[in-house]
RNA sequence: AGGCGCGUAGCUCAGUGGGAGAGCGCUACAUUGACACUGUAGAGGUCGGCAGUUCAAUCCUGCCCGCGCCUACCA
């Protein structure tokens, strides 16, 4: 069994691991010769979307949190033996990169108006070319292990024909239709916002309430009713007034009519459920062009809606008195304020805190409006999902989400899926002179109806609009699959991918719309597990943004301290979804980490060369660090495959730290400088594992010191280790814990005597245990710095008892006696608690009767230890006097 | 208003129905060739409060107090 092969050390370790070589290495490779996946391969396919980031964006450490993890759980999937594909790729962010583009036209003096549509567009791909890549580039510094062959972007023209697909489908299914409703308007960049894309926010405000004459006086005294009102200046395209059909205190005026303040128009009072009585009034002005639940009260009662805001957000038309016309809604509120004061109509002013839309991208303060848009009937594909999730199609973790999910897809409104942007899908959607809508056939969806014959006639222009973003990006788990052909061998065999990672602050914007489009258009959940991890907030606990420039930069971590520290940091943080404060210390324990197993496999190195016998353990330490090495792999595997990336990382951490470098490393010690050959075998395939089981965690260190020992595959392609059931050894594991437990005895006493750390002394180990400790007296003695004597010591000694081995020290002029007899006194205190407490335990009357035999049979060994350790502790104080 | 999460060592956080753990920090000691991004030994917590269930609660239940997040058409 003997061989003369040792180990090819392609070259000496540096003391310290500097990680920015490495990386940069290993990051070039994964680059050139990309993970690529095989669609014709027979292995399990295991799939992974990337959760698309803004194509002119910039790395942050959301991004890092979710390709951590999903790097992880592809590496792991991979050495496992499973077909993993990391599907790669961007998204083209309409209302974010159009804004950056202007901004960026505003500095050269022009506007996208004056530039026209077809030229600016010219400029933001110009844009996309010239940063697209950048976000790549710093996702690369990851080392994540996407297939870069298959990198995608939402515009690509096959992703492009699955927003068209989708479009034209959902179109003619009755679920997508063009109408007149109430939209969030931003002013600034011109175009309609979804509600998620509008930020709510309380900020202080005024409730006016103000007085509208009645036609004839109904109620004796006075002849007005009043109402309350935040937005005064909307009076002028007011439809009614409206009341609880329940409030008897205006009974008798519904049906009368009262005048607006400042005008002469006369509008109803009607009754309506929507209408709180308890708040303000209990009257509310009904202004059906500028508020959604106006907008459903005058639905409901057949109002007209006029606007009297247009889409510079100032006060405009018939309805408005000339003097505000033209007006900014903000100074139009206080003018009217003014006006309505001299008039006497506002009787009272108060401070409130009202409730305020902002919009996500820049800001302003969004104004509802009347507009024609598209608008997707989700609420109808919802129940496909729901039934989904009922079949444990999707399992989410944590499962508490499961109940966020739903609720979300309970309570889900029409989508206003068109934005007034240029970046984006134009929508494939055309109108004739009259109005009429051209919406491309079913059976050939990407045929413009301009094309075809029968129109040749008519005049179609195409709607000038773009969809919203997310209607590209939820199709993304199949789009860039290669949907809408479903016969594309990646689509056949990766779909539906396995699992989705990101944060729960997307679960609504981008899950829940992926859900959707998954069951319509493929007829399957579009994967099989959702993991939603935390939001990384910073050192004082506060969500990051731009706006307060409270962001990490995620660079800056790696420059610092290596992508594998961070990632580090990111798995350990990774526990049931719970927020992440960021802290540099979880970094540096990454880093330190790194560099100890750097420095254990240097060690290593220098202990491999020379003869190398295979056959079975036969030392203590090698036999418990072999079995160890399979509970710690047992663990590890478990842990991944539950997605519980934290427990992962705290397992290898221990394994590698204490287990392997504390204490394997130390009593292999001396066997490996007498040169034996089973203890070098074990080392190596004990290093060799652990580092194939660290890989997922830390892609790079793992990577190079894999290299480093010989090997011309790489690891991320080696297997992940298997539990080999024959290397565990629970006998031995048994006395390597006696030892470690006598050799830390054996410290503790050596510092309560004050002995000089490197002083070598003499020690008697009496009872049963005794005979472990004499079969591995090596071991021990270069663990415990000891010389060991088997018999009892004749003179005075100082103890430290064990529950199988009673340690012993004799006297000797440099013992400090004094602080060790303090020690004792002081611990004689605690184990008399420790008696007294499990002796009340067993003598309570339950307790014997109802709890388990184990936990009675481990209070009463309790008992026993504590009075034999006091026993002896006393006998050894005594014979020091 | 409703929903969810959190409160554990000085700090940042794991964790569990049967004497609570980690990293950093702190104290003392150590530089014999893997590692000071180190080693060894320590100190330090009535696990937010009250009540209940249980033989047994930091963990389960209820209430309360603090903090945070998400949703909502109270003008």
């Amino acid at each position: 069994m003997t061989e003369e092969d040792g180990v090819a050390c392609n070259r000496e370790l540096a003391s310290r691991y500097d990680p920015a070589e490495v990386e940069a290495k290993w990051v070039q490779r994964w680059v050139r010769e990309p993970f690529t996946a095989d669609a014709a391969s027979d292995r399990v396919p295991f799939c992974i979307v990337i959760p698309p980031p803004n194509v002119t964006g910039n790395l942050h450490l959301g991004h890092a949190f979710d390709n951590a993890i999903i790097d992880t759980l592809i590496r792991f999937k991979r050495m496992q033996g499973y077909e993993a594909l990391f599907q790669p790729g961007t998204d083209h962010a309409g209302i974010s990169t159009q804004v950056q583009v202007e901004k960026a036209l505003r500095e050269e003096g022009i506007s996208r108006h004056e530039l026209g549509r077809e030229a600016f567009l010219q400029r933001v791909w110009e844009w996309k070319e010239r940063f697209g890549g950048i976000i790549l580039e710093q996702l690369q510094r990851l080392g994540i292990s996407a297939d870069w062959t298959r990198t995608r972007f939402t515009m690509d023209e096959g992703l492009s024909r699955a927003v068209r697909k989708q479009f034209v489908d959902l179109y003619h299914q009755g679920l997508i239709y063009r109408g007149e409703r109430i939209v969030n308007w931003d002013p600034i960049s011109q175009t309609t916002l979804s509600d998620l894309e509008v930020e709510r926010e309380e900020r202080a405000g005024k409730l006016y309430t103000l007085a509208y004459q009645l036609e004839e006086s109904g109620l004796e005294e006075s002849g007005e009713i009043r109402i309350a009102t935040v937005r005064p200046e909307t009076i002028f395209a007011d439809q009614a007034v409206a009341v609880h059909p329940n409030d008897d205190r205006y009974r008798s005026l519904v049906g009368k009519r009262v005048r607006i303040p400042l005008t002469d128009r006369w509008v109803p009072v009607i009754t309506d459920e929507a209408v709180e009585m308890e708040f303000g009034t209990g009257a509310l002005k009904i202004t059906p062009a500028h508020d959604p639940t106006d907008f459903e009260i005058g639905e409901r009662h057949r109002l007209e809606r006029p606007s009297v805001i247009d889409l510079e957000a100032k006060l405009k038309g018939e309805l408005v008195p000339e003097r505000f016309r033209g007006m900014d809604r903000f100074e139009a509120r206080s003018a009217v304020v003014e006006a309505l004061r001299s008039e006497g109509t506002l009787v009272e002013e108060r401070h409130h805190t009202i409730p305020i839309g902002l919009s996500q991208r820049t800001n302003e303060p969004v104004e509802p409006i009347l507009s024609t848009q598209w608008w997707f009937r989700m609420g109808e594909v919802a129940p496909k999902v729901l039934e989904g999730l009922d079949r444990g199609d999707m399992r989410l973790h944590p499962d508490r989400y499961e109940k966020v999910n739903r609720e979300w897809l309970t309570n889900l409104r029409d989508w206003n899926i068109s934005r007034q942007l240029w970046w984006g899908h134009q929508i494939p959607a055309w109108y004739d002179d009259e109005g009429n809508v051209y919406v491309p056939s079913p059976d050939d969806p990407y045929t413009d109806p301009t094309a075809l014959p029968e129109n040749s006639a008519k005049r179609l222009t195409q709607d000038p609009d773009v969809f919203d973003t997310w209607f590209s990006s939820n199709l993304w788990p199949f789009s860039t699959l290669g949907w809408p052909n479903e016969e594309d061998p990646f689509f056949r065999k990766f779909y539906p991918t396995s699992v989705l990672v990101t944060g729960y602050d997307i679960l609504f914007f981008w899950v829940t719309k992926m859900q959707l489009a998954g069951y319509q258009h493929t007829g399957r959940a579009p994967f099989s597990d959702i993991m939603l991890h935390g939001l990384v907030l910073d050192a004082q606990g506060q969500k990051m943004s731009k706006s307060k420039g409270n962001g990490i930069d995620p660079l800056d971590v790696i420059n610092e301290h290596g992508a594998d520290a961070l990632r580090f940091a990111t798995t350990h943080a990774s526990t049931g979804g719970q927020d992440v404060r960021w802290d540099d210390r979880r970094v540096e324990m990454g880093r330190n980490f790194n560099n100890k197993l750097w420095n254990a496999t240097r060690f290593a190195l220098m202990n491999l060369e020379g003869d190398v016998d295979h056959g079975a353990p036969s030392s203590l330490p090698d036999r418990w660090i072999l079995s160890r090495l399979q509970r710690a792999t047992a663990e590890m595997t478990r842990h991944l495959e539950a997605f519980d990336l934290g427990m992962a990382n705290r397992a290898a951490y221990d394994f590698v730290w204490s287990e392997f470098c504390d204490w394997y490393l130390e009593a292999a010690k001396p066997a490996l400088k007498r040169d034996d050959p089973r203890t070098r075998a074990v080392l190596h395939e004990v290093l060799e594992a652990l580092l194939r089981l660290l890989h997922p965690l830390v892609p790079f260190i793992t990577s190079e010191l894999w290299e480093t020992l010989g090997h011309e595959e790489q690891i991320a392609l080696a297997p992940w280790p298997l539990v080999d059931e024959s290397q565990l050894d629970e006998a031995a594991e048994r006395e390597f814990e006696l030892l470690q437990e006598a050799v830390g005895a054996l410290r503790t006493l050596r510092s309560e005597a004050n002995l000089q750390p490197g002083q070598v002394v003499p020690i008697h180990a009496v009872g049963e245990g005794a005979k472990i400790l004499e079969e591995n007296r090596e071991v021990f003695e270069s663990l415990g710095r000891v010389e060991l004597r088997g018999e009892e010591a004749s003179g005075p000694t100082l103890t430290q008892p064990l529950p199988t081995v009673e340690l012993l020290l004799p006297l000797a002029g440099l013992v400090d006696v004094e602080e060790w007899r303090t020690r004792q006194e002081k611990r004689l205190g605690e184990l008399l608690l420790q008696q007294e407490r499990s002796e009340k335990k067993l003598s309570s009357p339950g307790f014997i009767k109802k709890a388990p035999e184990a936990v009675v049979e481990e209070e009463r060994r309790r008992v026993a230890e504590a009075k034999m350790v006091m026993e002896r502790l006393r006998a050894s104080l005594e014979r020091l006097t």
